[in-house]
DNA sequence: GAGATTGATATATCTTTCATATCGATGATC
DNA sequence: GATCATCGATATGAAAGATATATCAATCTC
């Protein structure tokens, strides 16, 4: 039971048919049926029905179908990981992270893994999360944090922080001076949004928000930061749901007022691509993000 | 690249010597020498310093040697499960699971995923955290609820279910009208106790929590079922500190009471092993035990 | 500096893998 | 329903790969 083995199988399976997986092999259709008969005599398994007309995957086929090729990627990556290292480029760990992280512990982070590995270098790079999504699948960056409600297939990780919404009003409004309101006292008043390119999620949420409380929110403005959007409502050009992180901002001209609705939640996730080769580097720096993902909760 | 020089590695870099891993292979010293030296070249990297002395990993082969132990294995296990498959034993799933996961929503996991896979038999055997996670590490049972704190090293898991200690009275008990109490107030009394033995976790994670309220409980009776410890307080027997679902078993006698002290959580996980090949009915248990963990909470 | 130990090299033998040629079974076609 | 085409299995010799024995050069020990 060997890769070749395994890479002939694997063929075999997809194209259901000797001749044709041969083919795509660069091998002659013989050798393919004499390994796959050797490989299920190895296995002590059956893993493919066929007659003279007709090639299908038995029960136990279709298990290794799906291992095989983990197996095989893996595999490859290994090869690409090792060779990496060899070369030196594996002291360097790519990060991807929306701008809203710089006021989510993202230095930190940065910081303790710094201290704990002083010799791998960070690269960051600022991605909304569609394409830190991407980046990660395509091998381009090794850790990313996105918004979201869940992790995305493919991936592996673990909610790196939540916290609710609040609205944010300027220092005028009738509801200044409450210390929480309920979203329909917002639907004459025109809302900032966070454009919806840069962060779909945010974008979506927040308007779901407000259907789910009776009204569609008057959109006027969209702007790509999150401190631009509270800098509109202190000049009075509107109102926001926004993160409670962003109290911390002390603009002036902007109150924060917490919303009755329950569970109004903008969450933050780590995400990292799943079944790779084990990379301590990126490990430690994953500690580093639970670290502080607890101590902000 | 193929497994045969994997495993050739693999012991070489544990042996550190031509001669004993060859031997160890059932080998002589020359083709491992030039398996080795293939292995180098298919991937593009020095992975052993030698000198006519001695032998050592570089920073490459140290995570070749980490990867390839994972494939080896992964492998093997790969063909244990498809060997099962062929001969109808996957069609099983073994549970553990502590008595205390009936009053956890353990019946709903089982009826919903047989709902969802009636062809699969599953087989639950009741063990405490210890045997369970010892029961895993020996492939003996594929998914189990353990108490502790985290999940245990070697295992994959998330937390199924957190509640909060309360307070377990008889009737008669000066503080059974209160609505909530301090620990402190039960420093005079005696404790029933979940038996140290069957869940070393519980037993400890009580006693600290009186300790850090200041005192150290007067253990008289410990029992192995948490229906017991309650029967017990409501015959008078003592006073206990219980999971919060326990309120449900209605026993009279017992009167149950909120603790003052905030965060002292019974936890419950669900367990399997990590990094084992791919299984699509674990997977459909697991998402039935997520499911029915989010519905608790 | 003699002897022992280690990994590398050379070469012959054996095993594995492969391609060509062919067979037997099955289904489509007329 | 006989003929033909297609498919996977089998047979066989050739090429490639893996292994064992014998030997070498370098290095360490005493």
């Amino acid at each position: 039971m060997d890769l070749r083995k395994l890479r002939y199988f694997s063929v075999l399976a997809e194209e259901k048919h000797f001749g044709r997986a041969a083919q795509r092999l660069s091998l002659s259709q013989p050798p393919l049926s004499l390994a796959i008969r050797q490989l299920e005599e190895e296995i002590g398994a059956r893993l493919f029905e066929r007659t003279s007309r007709n090639v299908s995957l038995t029960a136990a086929g279709l298990a290794l179908q799906r291992e095989a090729e983990v197996l095989l990627r893996r595999t490859e990556e290994t090869r690409l990981l090792v060779k990496a290292i060899a070369e030196g480029k594996e002291g360097r760990l790519r990060l991807g992270f929306g701008s809203s992280m710089l006021y989510r512990g993202f230095p930190k982070i940065l910081d303790a893994f710094q201290a704990a590995s002083p010799d791998i270098e960070l690269s960051v790079q600022e991605l909304n999360s569609t394409e830190q999504i991407e980046a990660l699948q395509r091998d381009e960056i090794d850790l990313g944090f996105i918004h979201g409600r869940e992790v995305p297939s493919r991936l592996e990780g673990f909610r790196y922080h939540a916290e609710p919404f609040v609205a944010c009003v300027p220092r005028d409004h009738p509801c200044a001076g409450t210390r929480s309101l309920r979203l329909s006292r917002l639907k004459d008043d025109e809302f900032v949004l966070f454009s919806r390119n840069v962060s779909p999620d945010y974008y979506q949420s927040i308007i779901a928000t407000c259907l789910s409380a009776g009204f569609s929110p008057r959109v006027r403005h969209q702007v790509r930061h999150w401190l631009s959007v509270v800098s509109f409502v202190a000049n009075g050009l509107g109102v926001a749901l926004v993160p409670s992180t962003l109290k911390a901002s002390n603009m002036a001209g902007a109150v924060f007022v917490s919303i009755r609705e329950a569970k109004i939640l903008s969450e933050t996730w780590c995400v990292w691509k799943a079944g790779g080769p084990q990379r301590p580097a990126l490990d430690t720096l994953i500690q580093a993000a639970r670290k502080q993902s607890l101590a902000m909760n």
